[in-house]
DNA sequence: TCAAATACTGCACATTTGTTCAGTTTAGTC
DNA sequence: GACTAAACTGAACAAATGTGCAGTATTTGA
């Protein structure tokens, strides 16, 4: 039936694949219906046929991407957070998982933040509880100072989680590679927690 | 002549100074020629006059944007270094002296940035010069623990930097008010100041 | 094998949007 | 007050773009 479909890639997914590649690139304004029908090698009315508008293509290619984001994200985090393997080596394995798809995901992420949509904001709120439950178990676990602000500490930590997605093309003319390198983005981590726990200066009392 | 012109709010400068806004809420592909006409109470065709196209007219709008934000930027940061005042004291001044034209800067910026144009990298870049001299400057005085990693060091304080800046927008969302109200900006400077100098846990060990 | 449902095509249409340009108004100069 | 240059207008134009739809091909189920 319908739903059949979306096994072999014909048509209808063929589209929303195209489509994902090409918003994440140009942005969803710039793409035009005649971009995706042709790039998908398909006629321009299978998307309405399909979709009903291009703004349906936008739904389906949204929930695209949540299903990949999610899959990426949140299987990083379990993974990180349950098993006992060296964190480098969980890295290092979610890189290579996710080497080929990545940088769609990001683009896609950027416009997607920069667009202010509701979906938009539901993906910031997610990423807020995530940095918050975060906060709540240092907390806890008394790794965070009595005198640091509780309000902007989750804030502040998921800058720098989602700095590098959000700014890669440019650290990537900086730098002239991109920051999710296997070796920078290794490096990236570990700067991040020493950042996190201890700052610039001076070393941390305990552990 | 010509030039006579900008100083009055007339004609073009009217132009600029709308589609700044215009450009800032909706987005350079979202902004029809009309509508800035419109807005600016002029005819269509007074935009391709003066600026030759829509592009035209967006230089234009870059170009003052620059003006405003370097003002407001560089402004405040020399400030901050120069005076022996409390810092709180400085950051009320200047939120005071940008309350109104900060949103639309900010707005712009952030257009700017998610663009990914060679002049949004120009102004990525700048960012990115001013923060490095800080951390150069934090290291020379010797604070700066001498693990830290300085490559990554400058775009996490960028991040933070600029976090507010991007997402202010989901802010208000989530906390109901803006990053950028009075007290909250000041909460934010404090945590991130904090933040920076001794991380979340423990206290330093000098100063 | 037949029929119905569904995938798919591609042209036509209406709308939107940036640009052009011939004409009009305004402001400065001698 | 006449002359000129620049500011400004607004209708017309062409290109681009999303959508509708009548028709064709393909798959599915009995």
């Amino acid at each position: 039936m319908v739903q059949g479909q979306r096994d072999n890639p014909d048509g209808r997914e063929r589209l929303v694949r195209t489509a994902f590649v090409l918003f994440a690139e140009k942005g969803f304004d710039s793409v035009t219906v005649r971009d995706i029908a042709a790039a998908s090698s398909v006629s321009v009315g299978l998307i309405n046929h399909h979709f009903g508008s291009k703004d349906g293509l936008r739904e389906a290619v949204d929930e695209f991407f949540i299903a990949q984001f999610e899959d990426a994200i949140t299987g990083a985090a379990t993974q990180e957070l349950s098993t006992t393997l060296d964190p480098a080596e969980v890295i290092d394995a979610w890189i290579e998982r996710h080497a080929d798809d990545w940088p769609t995901i990001v683009a896609y992420f950027r416009r997607a933040l920069l667009e202010e949509s509701d979906w938009g904001f539901s993906l910031f709120q997610r990423f807020y509880g995530f940095v918050q439950a975060t906060v709540m178990r240092m907390d806890a676990a008394g790794q965070i100072a009595p005198d640091v602000d509780r309000l902007w500490l989750p804030f502040l930590m998921m800058y720098l989680e989602i700095g590098t997605m959000v700014f890669d093309p440019y650290i990537k003319r900086v730098l002239g590679r991109s920051g999710y390198d296997r070796d920078l983005w290794q490096r990236r981590h570990r700067a991040y927690m020493s950042l996190i726990r201890r700052g610039t200066a001076g070393r941390r009392a305990a552990d």
